[in-house]
DNA sequence: TTATATGCAAACGCTTTGCATCACG
DNA sequence: CGTGATGCAAAGCGTTTGCATATAA
């Protein structure tokens, strides 16, 4: 969960505009404890009161992206989603498979790992993607109860 | 690299039938070095002399991951491709960023990383999904040459 | 023979784009 | 003011589905 008010100045330091419909979207990113699609946030922003057209969620969603604000994420079914970073350097999501809450872990020591896959394969590794999934501990506990 | 017969045997061994169609697209599969989409096999299939319909390439593909014999992978550009896979245990692939090819490497050794991973999170981690992009030996050889 | 797989074409859902208008700075 | 941002609606793309037909077993 971050707060939209730092999307809202990291948009101003880069030097955009501040519009209504940057809040609306900052602000329902801010809303989300874990991930959400771009249907999401329009959603949210009709609800929130500032409707935003549904190509300006998908413009300001790239920005943001663009920025390091969000994320973009895989699912193991496909679909789309974001989640919401500190801006920060490189680090991983964990996403609930169950309630789709996300947590961030920091670097996790992966680059030992990417080095002797440099050398056993000859290619030069420039990027990866990692994506964690499971059940978050509430989730854990709630499975007996109600097992989706 | 795959060989199409390893496809359609274990098509057969799964009690599937194996007809022109799935053979098309084994084929198209086996001859892709490195991923490949949808588009492309039923591309492969039309220059092989045995075109498929769209739906049954879509199809196939589907069949074809549900046994493990090719993983769907998303590229960074969020572009949906397959990579070809020994029917094996825990793997990931590196796919070369300029060319597409794609090797595989077996377990890399991410195990202890993602219990320390649980510990700090609460989470119980189920799946994760690795992916590795980079330039191969090739690539990056001709990297002077032509640079794309 | 008989269930399975195929092909077609239409439906679908998500995402992008063109363009006139709006509003932040 | 002037440019960047927005909204709408339509186009675009990849993917899925319904249904009649063909075919492997």
């Amino acid at each position: 969960m971050v707060d939209g008010n730092v999307i809202i100045s990291a948009l101003g330091g880069a030097g955009l505009r501040i519009t209504g419909a940057r809040r609306a979207v900052s602000e329902a990113v801010a809303a989300h404890d874990g991930h959400f699609t771009a249907e999401d946030v329009l959603v949210a922003s009709r609800r929130g009161g500032h409707p935003v057209g549904r190509a300006t969620v998908f413009r300001s969603l790239e920005t943001m992206a663009g920025l390091g604000l969000i994320e973009r994420v895989d699912l193991p079914s496909g679909e789309h989603a974001y989640v919401a970073c500190q801006p920060a350097a490189h680090h991983h999501h964990v996403v609930c498979s169950r309630c789709g809450r996300s947590v961030e872990v920091g670097d996790i020591g992966l680059d030992p790992l990417l080095e002797r896959v440099q050398e056993s394969t000859g290619y030069r590794i420039d990027s990866h993607r990692l994506e964690l999934f499971g059940l978050c501990e509430e989730c854990r506990s709630g499975a007996r109860i109600a097992s989706a």
